[in-house]
DNA sequence: ACCTGAACACCGTTCAAGT
DNA sequence: ACCTGAACACCGTTCAAGT
């Protein structure tokens, strides 16, 4: 048998994924270092050979995760990118359905647990692509005269901050619940996105 | 003397307020019961005289922090009402103003401690207070042709994600720096309110 | 009705000790 | 280098007991 596969110098993706794990199962704020270890088959100190303290593991979790939602983009974008007003919907729908497809993960992952002075390195970084990948849905959407020509980068942050406070309010439950139920998300979502867009979206 | 107020009936009240002034103090991270407790003046154990469990004072703290973004707003939408443009601009301001001056505050009212079953009706209650007075203003605006016109419940929910993703994204440390410090807050807030309005807002 | 103090199960973190 | 077990300070919650 091959299990067994910690103990090796796989202890800290171990400890990643169970956290991972624990996040969909019970949901952040059942999530603890001491559960993670004991999942992981190790005991509640063995975490400290491989993270310097709970935050620098959640800092990993959160790394992990905004790699799964830039390959989940990646993905959408490859599909879509001859198609800039699909692009632009389908990009920006595939960020919502993280959002409430993994709704602890995605909590986690902007739950200010990193503070500024400690550097993450590897999640400054997987930001960084992200933040990229927007910038070019962007681009390509002004080329395509979607959205209002202008500096990209100042678009981005507002189409960001639009289809993330969407994502936020929903998940907390903060829409009306009248308005939720009498048009349905995808209509609020494509509602938010034609706002800001020149061309009908749909 | 007329100290020690408390213990006459207003401990309850005196435990938000403790709880306010921690979350101002030492941040989110750090409140806990029995710190709110003590700060108090009282045993770990009082408080649940007044409030069911942590939660419970979470929803009652959280139920404050609304009422006073609902009466910052309120003040800024009875100065500028006659003024469309001024009120959209401004009770948005006001909106991730509260957020950045009351960052803990702010993340504690959208940090989902509150779970669905449960019911806090002060909490509802001021939460679709502050929804309607958001309605009026895209009313308003919608009536001066500073918004499109249309479902005004729709549009409302996308000027609020779009508002409540800035300061949140802001909040978190997210914004690439190189473009915050470019361009500064208030320029990339009005970059977002001007995605969305029918005419230049500044 | 409101509050206290002891008790319980859980938590993050440290550290000496083992391999 | 990696992990364990005991220890410490802290936490949320319950409960018998006091006023």
């Amino acid at each position: 048998m091959s299990e067994g596969n910690y103990h090796h110098g796989d202890l800290k993706n171990a400890l990643i994924q169970v956290g991972v794990e624990i996040l969909a199962e019970e949901g952040l704020g059942r999530l603890s270092l001491r559960k993670v270890a004991k999942q992981a088959g190790v005991s509640h100190a063995a975490p400290y050979s491989h993270f310097k303290d709970k935050q620098a593991l959640i800092a990993a979790i959160s790394t992990e995760s905004f790699k799964e939602l830039h390959i989940q983009i990646e993905t959408v974008f490859l599909d879509y990118k001859e198609n800039p007003k699909d692009l632009l919907v389908e990009t920006s729908w595939a960020y919502l359905q993280f959002a409430l497809t993994k709704p602890d993960q995605f909590k986690l992952m902007f739950s200010s647990v990193l503070e500024k002075e400690k550097k993450y390195p590897d999640f400054v970084e997987i930001s960084h692509l992200n933040f990229q990948q927007l910038l070019i849905v962007v681009e390509i959407c002004q080329d395509a005269k979607i959205l209002k020509s202008g500096q990209a980068s100042l678009t981005a942050v507002s189409l960001w901050s639009a289809v993330h406070g969407l994502a936020m309010l929903v998940l907390e439950g903060q829409i009306s619940s009248v308005v939720l139920e009498e048009h349905g998300l995808k209509e609020i979502f494509l509602h938010s996105l034609n706002q800001i867009a020149l061309v009908e979206l749909k």
